[in-house]
DNA sequence: GATGAATGAGTGTTCATTCAT
DNA sequence: AATGAATGAACACTCATTCAT
């Protein structure tokens, strides 16, 4: 089996460079803004000069747009998967999900685009119906099947689905707002636990959700 | 007691000036972020030039300073004398406590200032503090009061307070943020109500943390 | 009768600021070309700063165009007038008309633009077409009406107008370019005296376009 | 005589390139004026990357006075030698002259050098005084020695040499500043036929020169 | 007090030039 | 020799701030 010839040195950077210069800028979005962030600034966390940065992307505007359209580029269609296959409770399948929404979303960069975008909507509509329809409307309509599948099994008591479904997204909005404002700005003191308030979070919500709401936290004996 | 002669109308407009600037000044900053909003937008707005803007206020970064303070200032000391006076049930003080938040706050412009605070808060960490100071922790601290009450009664089950009172700040703070950027982009049939999610969210949380969550919209008969 | 009030200082530089500007632009334009002129060298050689200048002209491509506009604007009026009340030959009415173009076109600072216009046309094809109307095809006809004149009086022999207008117009563009290029780059003893040339050029053409050309510099006797 | 081998495609092509790029450089140069001209267009055009045509000239202004080097080399010492040779009248020899020279300068990409030079001649100077003393001054010199054996002839009239030489020069700048700039802009119908205009030009001119101008665009009978 | 003309430091963007491959 | 990725100096344009009126 024939192997291509190695990429050079400098090829194997070229193709870097793209991703550096996204993940510099995400990181410099979420933490400056976009009209407060130089694009200098940019390409030296990337490592590069800023006529390079211009070389792979064409405006600032147009690498802002990169930035979220990279960092969102199908994340649900993994979760959508897992639905599908899932075969514990609705219960179960709550918490997973936020559990895992935790850890490949909430504590990884990646969660700063939605304060970014929280904050730069009214900037760019565009990106914010962008970000409706790659992440809100897909990640509503999954949690909408989460809870319809746990009404129609008997598991959660009737629900207003349209609110319900925010009733999940409020708290996972909070915490990524909470973590990349307020949080970086407080001492250790006033922190607290994300994974744990998650944990509280959905307890809470269960005990409200569920038909049975005696033991929430544990899958319902047979 | 002599009365002081009336102020002339110029003299109260001239009186009235910072508050104008101020209100602008809030609105533009919530709308664009504090670096994309130029200290003309808002002198203009304001109705006055920009050269008048700086009789007022030393800097921009005074006038967003000024902003803050104003807008925060001492909002949260009615309602803690409030809760000492009130009678009913702790499940109606959170209802009664939520939804006059929403009438007080979370409807008027006032409520851009979470946003604003969110968006910009790693580029003013004194103002982070300050928020945090003023707002966070005195409402952290009523809430608490809230609570710990209810779990006195009986009336709540035994809550973990440090992360339940988030679970409260959660849906408020996810309010604003949706309020004034998400939903200033999406088309009207992608909006959702901000009461009726209240109200949704205020059940569920209720039913979650009442100790006898049969009736958590109604007052426990006696 | 009511004096207006005398503009202040400030007043009167404001007012001056778009011709002071202009002439500076013109000037520069013409020496280094539309590319190569910085604004800040247009600024500062009308005694403002940078920032000054985009207060008056929103950008240097506006400042160009407005720098042609200005320039040209109505200049053929006048000819055109004099052309009527004139009541000499028509030999005369050239040699009168070549003369006073050059006092007060060809010896100006407004004899720049059409080496402007030459040498920037490709890049402003508008601008192109603009001198077009406003300057060649009124001097065209203006031109025309001499020659047609002259024709009709016998005093000059059949003549091609249409190719002959050129034979005029070519004089006087080739003195303007000569003059904005290479006579600002070469030595004393190159020169040549415009006036001079112009004289002789008119004789040389006059005698070439005459029916009689046995006195074309002086005026046939009865 | 040993022939040398013929030099291979690529030997061709590598030999060649200097040539492309000067052509490439040429047309852009006359078409956008140096500063506006990006050496990557002229690469382009000329099918090489931009790092080639540093391999070949050391600079953009290298590159330019290159240009103007390599189309103005020796274009004159043919008419000097042709105007030895000729034996017909000077009238025919200035005819012939005019038309060969629209033949062989004007109707070619290198009648864009004399746009070029007029355009840039402020901004390099020695440019300027190198066309004066390859082209303009050995120009002058040949339209000099041809009016010279005109007036020696008794063919014309005496003339101010200095003067009569320009009046030569001035339709033929005249054509290609004129086809370089406005012809390129204008719409069909505000054309004319350059071949026409210098026709009727000579005519003209002859008409003023010629001793005994009844004939002047056919040579008199002996 | 109020204005708005003026400023100039700052920023996004371009492009001639370099150099590792 | 040829490439094209990378650079950074240069430049158009913006905008907070000043200050003469």
């Amino acid at each position: 089996m024939p192997t291509l010839p190695p990429p050079s040195a400098r090829q194997r950077r070229k193709e870097a460079r793209p991703g550096e210069l996204l993940d510099a800028a995400l990181a410099l979005f979420v933490e400056k803004g976009f009209a407060a962030t130089r694009v200098e600034e940019v390409a030296a966390r990337a490592g590069v000069s800023k006529g390079t940065l211009f070389l792979y992307f064409p405006s600032k505007e147009d690498l802002f747009k990169a930035v979220v359209r990279e960092t969102i580029a199908g994340r649900l269609d993994e979760w959508n998967q897992e639905l599908d296959a899932f075969e514990g409770s609705s219960a179960e399948l709550l918490r997973y999900g936020l559990h895992s929404w935790w850890e490949r979303i909430g504590m990884t960069p990646a969660s700063g685009i939605t304060k970014l975008i929280m904050s730069e909507a009214r900037n760019f509509p565009e990106i914010a119906a962008f970000y409706e329809q790659e992440v809100i409307e897909p990640g509503d309509h999954l949690l909408r099947r989460v809870l319809q599948h746990g009404m129609d099994s008997g598991e959660f008591r009737p629900l207003n689905l349209e609110l319900a479904v925010y009733s999940l997204i409020a708290p996972m909005i909070f915490l990524l707002m909470w973590k990349h404002s307020m949080a970086v700005c407080l001492p250790a003191d006033k922190q607290f636990d994300p994974k744990a308030f998650l944990d509280s979070q959905i307890d809470l919500l269960l005990r409200g959700m569920l038909a049975t709401p005696d033991a929430p936290t544990e899958r319902t004996a047979p």
